[in-house]
DNA sequence: TTGCGTTGTAATCATCCGATTACCTAATTC
DNA sequence: GAATTAGGTAATCGGATGATTACAACGCAA
């Protein structure tokens, strides 16, 4: 019932840190950059709105740290996965990891709100970087070819537009829902699918 | 060097209504829903900001009809290619209408920004809505098997990322860049380049 | 020309939001 | 225990933004 962590008086500015960056993380995943604003991510992580601002100088900076944060577990857990059991294909191995990172939509909704400001020129800049890591990693360090990071590429952003859609919440009312969601998720629909409840007011869907 | 429209004095309202629906596609199509503001789509269309507003009712209704054009064009250009030459495969008709419509990027982004605002209580419902109206097409229409249809949007969702990341920006200074284009716009990539100039400003990119 | 509906704008409003300032209080140090 | 630093907040400010209102100019019909 109560939220994890409940301490009274005062933290360490640096665990408020990392809670003011899950706040962000979950705030921006959810609004988006310019649809979130900083006494959101205040609120959610329970503290002041000014204190946000300090700790992170600008809305758009806090944005940025969320961002480096999201690429940087995608790529460790993609390391930990190529460093994995040799005896499975490399690529079901990411596939897997993966898979596993879906737990936490706001990391991959973060790289997509990201990836769709190609014109800020801040952000835009970043967003191309975090990407072409991410592809050189598949390429250089999984060994994939351009085809096979492409289309593991592919597959991966089907997954996020389907998180971040939150078509989950239709699944239980539309059966062609199930089954997209089946050939998205190969195998893994149950499991996943846990993890990714509807919305308490999940309004039903109207066709235009 | 000047537009194609440049009318004196009055104009009917439906044309005028027009005019503002591809300047709000563009401007929305850039900065996303919450980041545009009434403003630069009234200076993008060449009228008043309250006109836009009155036009249209409020900001969200605006985007609304930006968002069900865009899935109006996609519907219909893959109709047309079901209804195409039956001696190539129906995927790859399909591939080639989706092509066709990256030469207007603001379709497919303002799709994606959508896409990504699947927690919000309207926009939300419309962008899954469409989705889905998309998907059935594929089942129903193109004969597509569940899978099929599946990697299909893969490859879409890829393509408008690429397109949203504005990665032919990087065409020029990054090897890797042009490898994974290759990949995900096979034999078109040389046409497709030229319809996406990168930004005059275009800032090199810097590793983090 | 007068009258009137359509097309449009200038001015303005209320609200929201990011940021700044000034201040307060719990720890820590000496 | 006084002094000092670190961890916070209340109050507020200036600018942006969506929306409203009131008004102006054009064009057409009688």
């Amino acid at each position: 019932m109560s939220s994890v962590i409940e301490k009274k008086s005062r933290m360490a500015a640096d665990e408020r840190r990392v809670l003011v960056l899950d706040a962000a993380s979950t705030v921006f995943g959810n609004a988006g950059y310019a649809g979130a604003t900083t006494d959101m991510v205040a609120r959610a992580a329970g503290v002041s709105q000014p204190y946000v601002v300090r700790m992170f100088g600008t809305k758009e900076q806090l944005f940025l740290e969320v961002l480096h944060r999201a690429l940087e577990r995608i790529m460790s857990a993609f390391r930990e996965a190529i460093a994995g059991d040799p005896e499975v294909p490399v690529a079901r191995r990411l596939g897997n990891a993966y898979f596993t990172l879906t737990a936490d939509r706001s990391i991959l909704l973060n790289l997509m709100h990201a990836f769709v400001l190609g014109a800020d020129p801040v952000i835009g800049v970043q967003a191309r970087c975090g990407f072409m890591d991410v592809y050189r990693l598949l390429r250089e360090e999984a060994g994939m070819s351009a085809e096979e990071a492409s289309e593991f590429l592919a597959g991966g952003m089907l997954a996020n537009v389907v998180l971040g859609m939150r078509l989950f919440d239709d699944y239980a009312t539309d059966p062609a829902v199930r089954e997209l969601l089946g050939a998205v998720f190969p195998e893994k629909l149950e499991l996943i699918r846990k993890g990714h409840p509807p919305l308490p007011a999940s309004t039903p869907p109207r066709v235009t």
